[in-house]
DNA sequence: TCATATATTATCCAGATGGATAGTAATGTG
DNA sequence: CACATTACTATCCATCTGGATAATATATGA
């Protein structure tokens, strides 16, 4: 039940939407990491005040909670098949696996904050934050290693190897170039969220994985 | 000219070596980022005061400097063919490529914190940090690029891709595994830090990306 | 129009933080 | 032993932070 929603009796809309205040936050939780991001700082963005955030959220952590909430939300949307596509491409097959990986490709360059955060916040996470991954990243993550082991089975992924193992290589190799853009562009003058070079590393990567 | 080593005329030996305290920089900065770490907070891993630190350096930001100043060079050191090796593995070949890639894993499973603090440290810089960068990764990306173009040449590379999508790609596979590794360990009970994990890993990513 | 629920502003506060400084302890050299 | 040099402690301070609260604005329904 946000406080966002209006109800029975609900004058004066917000300026901002829920969804405004969460991705400011995303943005600033990715660029400064949890005790580095401010309050503040995650208001002044949208042309805010500190306080208008404390009135949606009752502190920083639930605000972070809901930010990651909000970022996993997305990815489910951005990575789901659809009914169409479920029958078209069914599970473990060669097919369905070149798709999802393309996909997946572009989900990291669209959203490169999502790795940013990860990386920040799985590194010693306070026991309230271990429990919000175990909700958020267990089940997901649990399947993935199922649909692994099926393209193992059915020789789609030939690698002999822990699928957890070739499910962080493989998103690592997805994420990386997108995660780190501002350093390709520095160190190698590197575009990497160009439109061409999405493409190419949607290419390489399904070239890659799956070969043939 | 660091302080921390002892001129001419130089009685009481310090402690903390320098190597204690940016290595307890190194694990803060990593686990909260540049904004989120504090002095105090590096301090205290080492049963320092805060104002020993900034008695050795002179700000934070020359902290972070000489951090990951350091970090560049151990692993230089570490990746670093030694005088016979660059004799018996001639740049641009396959054998050279897989026994750099194996020691990279090693690498990544050593350092954890390396993958991290890039990743925190690259998505917004200011531009003291640009030029940090800059300095310190530059040379070596553009060498790394160079050796991925040979490999290209003399077919040990078969990808047709630009080869900083190449490079990014390869390091992230590398890395993810271990610079997540807590994640790991929580969602897939997998403890991506032990001997055989860390095998099974260079070996997938030499069969992967060095095949035959 | 007026009550009411929500949105928003303007403050205040205690604690933490980076930075500064003055003074103290230890140790090698002359 | 004195003295210079380095290591270290103990403070202090302005600023920023998350959090709290009281007053105000705005739109809707009765």
């Amino acid at each position: 039940m946000s406080t966002l929603e209006q109800k029975t009796k609900a004058p004066k809309r917000p300026a901002r939407s829920r969804a405004d205040i969460l991705q400011a936050a995303l943005e600033e939780f990715a660029e400064r990491g949890f005790d580095g991001a401010t309050v503040r700082g995650i208001a002044a963005r949208i042309d805010l005040t500190h306080g208008m955030i404390r009135y949606h959220y009752d502190n920083k952590e639930q605000l972070w909670f809901a930010a990651v909430e909000h970022l996993f939300e997305r990815q489910f949307e951005f990575l789901k098949f659809s009914d169409a596509e479920e029958l078209e491409f069914p599970r473990g097959t060669r097919a369905r696996f070149a798709k999802f990986l393309r996909r997946y490709v572009y989900y990291c360059a669209k959203y490169p904050e999502h790795a940013r955060i990860l990386m920040q916040e799985t590194v010693s996470p306070t026991p309230r934050m271990r429990k919000a991954l175990k909700q958020q990243l267990r089940e997901p993550h649990q399947t993935a290693v199922e649909e692994i082991r099926l393209l193992q089975e059915n020789g789609v992924l030939k690698m002999d190897a822990p699928p957890a193992s070739i499910m962080y290589m493989i998103s690592g190799a997805c994420q990386n170039l997108f995660a780190l853009a501002p350093e390709v562009k520095v160190t190698l003058d590197y575009n990497a969220l160009s439109r061409q070079a999405i493409e190419d590393h949607a290419d390489l990567i399904v070239a890659t994985f799956v070969p043939e």
